[in-house]
DNA sequence: CCATAATTGTCACTAAGTGTCAATATCGGC
DNA sequence: GCCGATATTGACACTTAGTGACAATTATGG
């Protein structure tokens, strides 16, 4: 990460990643099948978090309001300080191949939460996922997108839960 | 495409498009720069279709409306057959490079439609994109993302209108 | 202390993508 | 039609991500 954040992602090579931490390449693709994956591996536990969270809510809660109770469990990892995560978040955004794997990274949180919101909305498991609660888990991890976007082009100011209400005010207003 | 259809995404080289289409390998790479962008190189084109179908709806007409009625668009382009289409589209949601990359060309998507949902919120233009319009496209494009994924699952089963719809309301309802 | 299993390193390879420069085609003016 | 300027293309070499195979090294357990 420190080399990434010095000389940017696509600067960076797998060689010098390999060299700074003393193995060889082969070793370190062993660890990290991608590039990519140095950088956003450790959302996949985050997302762990953020299921396990939901899970402890009430099923009678409607889901937005679970979802974005669950989201805040995201707040309280205190893995990165700020300017750290600012950094990240910029390099994020401003990387295609990057952005791209975020968005997949958002697909398998989505599969991981899809089957709580289904039980709220009282559907059949069986048959495939339901459409309307993936629509509503992508709806709201798209909200979390955007409020993370507008927080990172404002150098971090403001509150991250804020701007997701306000976008999912916008939304369904 | 046919190469793709016929073989698979990631098992298609480059050097074999290139010799097919009786060019050279480098003088491909000159019409696409990635080899994503040849399955979605015209997806930018059907962007601007949507957008334009967008700026010609009424302005006091609501976000949600104009948007659904603008992604119409895409359903009156007679450029692939039904059946060409879900293959194409099996291919996209089944190669995560394919699916990533699918996730960037809707931000671009987005970046032509927010100016016009801002208008329509009545909101400032300076000081870059205003938050609530980048949510509503956002959603929207996921909500179309969620019905055309549904809509693949199914084998080309419902109309994908109708799909997008229920996505639209489970979300705001 | 040794046999066995897991981890790591070395080497070789495929394929995407880029830079350079010469060859070739294209086009406007005469 | 001819010619000089201008794009377009091809050939070649290169970097880097990612994979497969196998030897070397390092735990691990009796």
């Amino acid at each position: 990460m420190r080399l990434f954040l010095e000389q940017g992602f696509d600067a960076t090579t797998m060689e010098q990643i390999a060299r700074a931490a003393g193995i060889s390449r082969r070793s370190l693709f062993r660890y990290f099948s991608t590039k990519e994956d140095i950088v956003l591996g450790h959302l996949v536990e985050a997302g762990l978090a953020v299921k396990d969270a939901l899970e402890a809510r009430a099923v009678s809660e409607p889901p937005w309001e679970a979802l974005r109770a669950a989201l805040e469990a995201l707040a309280l990892d205190p893995q990165y300080s700020p300017e750290r995560t600012l950094g990240i978040a910029k390099m994020l955004y401003g990387t295609p191949s990057l952005r791209a794997s975020h968005f997949e990274k958002q697909l398998r949180w989505q599969e991981l939460l899809v089957p709580n919101i289904q039980l709220r909305l009282g559907a059949a498991t069986g048959d495939g996922p339901d459409p309307r609660a993936q629509a509503i888990v992508a709806c709201a991890l798209t909200c979390l997108d955007v409020a993370t976007e507008t927080w990172t082009r404002s150098d971090g100011e403001g509150d991250l839960g804020q701007l997701f209400d306000q976008a999912v005010a916008a939304v369904r207003g």
